[in-house]
DNA sequence: TCCCCGATTAACT
DNA sequence: GTTAATCGGGGAG
């Protein structure tokens, strides 16, 4: 019995990050719609000091917080911004950060927001993949997906086999927890093992 | 109020 | 392999 999309969100997160891989994530933005599947996430969950929502609920988490199918963007090194799929029900704080994704359509956008001709250089890592879909303010924190202007398909299945879990990237804390899912071999994945 | 540092990236050596 | 860029969150005082 396959979970559907709905369920998936609703999973902590450590759960739901694998099962996010090869889902199709569509932005509408001003200049046309944007698609990519995602092939690499991170679990972040309340009781991970690597994750925002360990200190509690402020102003800018509050969205992890929420119940599960919303967006959690963070803006970070002065520069980047960054986004989540909440996951889990209402109360805890938990969402999945996606790291990477495959450009499959809306290529053209893609290329100017992020202004390079390389296509694998569009979506292989978590500011790139924000920026390369106009991302590029927190404003959509908090929005729920499918009701905003970003749609979240069940997009292809991905082999077991194909899933590869380790550490994930950029953290100190519980850096060796192997939270971090992406799909093998894909040239989209930010970083090989 | 001040101060440190980050769920990153690109441009260096 | 190293580091500058650049800003806001949130803990400390």
């Amino acid at each position: 019995m396959k979970p559907s999309l709905d369920q998936i969100v609703r999973l902590p997160s450590l759960r739901a990050a694998p099962l996010l891989l090869g889902r199709y994530l569509t932005r509408i933005t001003p200049a046309g719609p944007v698609k990519v599947k995602i092939v690499e996430t991170e679990a972040y969950h309340q009781d991970d000091p690597a994750s925002h929502s360990f200190r509690g609920l402020t102003p800018r988490t509050a969205p992890m917080f929420q119940s599960g199918g919303r967006l959690y963007v963070y803006f970070t090194y002065g520069m980047h911004h960054c986004f989540n799929i909440v996951t889990g029900p209402a109360g805890v704080g938990e969402g999945v950060l996606i790291r990477a994704a495959q450009p499959l359509a809306g290529l053209e956008i893609m290329k100017a927001n992020r202004g390079t001709q390389d296509v694998r250089n569009l979506t292989n890592g978590p500011g790139k993949l924000a920026q390369a879909m106009g991302i590029t303010d927190t404003s959509l924190s908090g929005k729920i997906l499918n009701k905003s202007s970003i749609l979240l398909e069940v997009g292809e299945p991905v082999r077991q086999a194909d899933i590869i879990s380790g550490p994930r990237v950029g953290i100190r804390q519980a850096a060796d927890q192997p939270w971090r899912f992406y799909i093998k071999h894909n040239q989209y994945v930010s970083k090989n093992p």
